[in-house]
DNA sequence: TTTCATTTTGAATACGTATGCAATAAATCA
DNA sequence: TGATTTATTGCATACGTATTCAAAATGAAA
């Protein structure tokens, strides 16, 4: 019936101190090969595991990671949580995933995060307001905003170039069509929407190409009414550039249904390279944000800054890659 | 300095004891109210919140939730996640995501979730050998299988119906078409794929109708090159039943590469009812699986255990609808 | 062997909370 | 008011582990 084992009890069956115990199981301590074995075969033999709470009440630390995640329907997100949760597994961290509805993340959610004294904290996609990220500064807990850029210098964040992509991506179309483009942002809040059309804006500009933007919110939705929207008003423009791939192809769709031929007629360039652009409905031109690389930036630092708290911030911008398709 | 403000320091500061602090913080235990606001008042004032890890410690028990989820691919399980977080939220629980590679969890992620102390388990997909389900039971945290039924009737699952799902699927495409069809299956070690198979079989060989069965993986890649084989056998089926959306929209690429007609030549249906099978690319149908039906019944089925274990387990089959489009 | 330096072990304590039990305060009733 | 019941509070303890410090054991040197 008493389902939990403690290290008393294997100390008691191995014929040692529950300090010995203690000192197996926890890396870094000194014991005799010996007694080391002695309690392992006890600690089998009874079926013992540490207990992560007792563990983490008297080290003061978690071996939890706070992923904050709020866009799943973008197939991007899911594939970054895969990578992050079996980066952090090989560092023997677990990931407490967290769920926001509304843009901003929640203050409970806030709550659960530092009641579980989280080792470190990954924010995607949900923008924060300073003073919640300033929670978390207080009781040294790092943070990460992963592909989002603050205005603040005083967080680490860890993104794609955006601006150095979006000039490459402007070029990219500028070299080969003339005519007036279009720029469909995401949410309007977020970094890499707006940094994104500053890039594209940019070479555009100094090319002498006009482009018009258009608002959208990163969701396949979005971007199919947005094209509904830009065929209502006339002209086709020469070229489309989406803030995000899910967009691209709702723009795709869009076009396609009006018989509006791609590329011939319009160009479509998207962001992201998510698996659905190779698929061959679509075979969308796309930049490709390289998440592994991304993912590790992020784990390298809280890593680090679980082991020696700096709090030092900074912006770590990880170069992508043009991944050319049939739609340019 | 000293970030962590602990119930004593709360109970100097109202004047009372650290037992009534507790009392404060613990749901259902008595407390006047005057001594409640002073409670209140001072650690709201000195930033007080509960260790969870202190908490979970001399309770014995957690408040998290262990979600094993393997294929973060398919925009089903993402969407699944996502209600699960938000409804185990509203209950006070957060979820400690867990990703397998493997076909089978890892029993590391086993230990993880014990050392954790976990307060329920969801196994999503993937696929688990007994005696690691039974470390669960003989540890008495209650378990569900989501979306996958096992030949053991000892474990909890909470899945779609899929027999009577594909029996109505069967039916309908009977009533439209005549000639053979075809199943293309997903991983043939899952219930989830046999049952499909099994209803939609049954259906068709009381009408006398052929069915041809190709095995594939439930991914997108495998139903595009399960349509290009079976286009390569020559003749072109009346009709394909694909085990998963995702798979549906491979097969209808495929088609529609080689310049087969959807649904003039042949029909294709899908199963989950994703996002994706509403775009106007594709207007796939399929069956929806109730989804937040399917996590209530799992929820409460969770809750309930962790109230009072019992360790009964069932199989919950919660039944979906046909949604009509165009593929059909 | 003896002495000394070094490594390993054990005893005791602390982490922050919940809870049984006794004591106290409050409330009810006569 | 005083007696008796009831509700609330405080004290002390326990949860299972990591870690300090002293004691013991080991190894090296003489």
């Amino acid at each position: 019936m008493k389902s939990t084992v403690n290290a008393k009890d294997v100390a008691k069956l191995a014929g040692v101190s529950q300090s010995s115990v203690s000192r197996v199981f926890f890396d870094g301590a000194k014991v005799t090969e010996k007694t080391r074995q002695k309690v392992l075969a006890a600690a089998k033999e009874l079926g013992y595991r540490p207990n992560e709470y007792a563990r983490s009440l008297i080290t003061n630390s978690s071996k939890i990671i706070g992923l904050v995640m709020k866009g799943v329907q973008n197939p991007f997100y899911p594939q970054v949580l895969k990578q992050f949760t079996t980066s952090f597994k090989q560092h023997g961290y677990s990931v407490l995933f967290v769920h926001t509805n509304n843009d901003e993340i929640q203050s409970d959610d806030i709550d659960t995060l530092l009641n579980y004294n989280v080792a470190g904290v990954i924010i995607t996609d949900a923008s924060m307001s300073m003073n919640v990220a300033e929670a978390f500064q207080a009781n040294h807990i790092p943070l990460v905003f992963f592909n989002r850029k603050l205005t603040s210098s005083q967080f680490h964040s860890v993104c794609c170039n955006n601006l150095n992509a979006s000039r490459k991506i402007a070029e990219y179309l500028a070299d080969s069509v003339a005519g007036p483009m279009v720029y469909i942002s995401g949410n309007e809040d977020t970094s890499t929407s707006r940094e994104r059309e500053q890039g594209f804006a940019e070479v555009l500009a100094h090319r002498g190409i006009a482009y018009k933007k258009y608002s959208s919110d990163f969701s396949y939705t979005g971007g199919y009414e947005t094209a509904q929207k830009i065929l209502s008003e006339g002209e086709i423009p020469s070229a489309v550039f989406a803030a995000n791939d899910i967009m691209a192809l709702g723009v795709m769709d869009a076009f396609r249904k009006q018989g509006v031929k791609i590329p011939e007629q319009v160009k479509v360039i998207g962001f992201d390279n998510i698996d659905m652009a190779s698929w061959p409905a679509y075979e969308l031109t796309t930049w490709e944000q390289p998440i592994e690389k991304m993912v590790d930036e992020t784990v390298n630092y809280l890593l680090g800054e679980i082991g020696e708290y700096t709090g030092q911030a900074r912006v770590v911008e990880v170069e992508g890659s043009l991944v050319e398709r049939k739609t340019t």
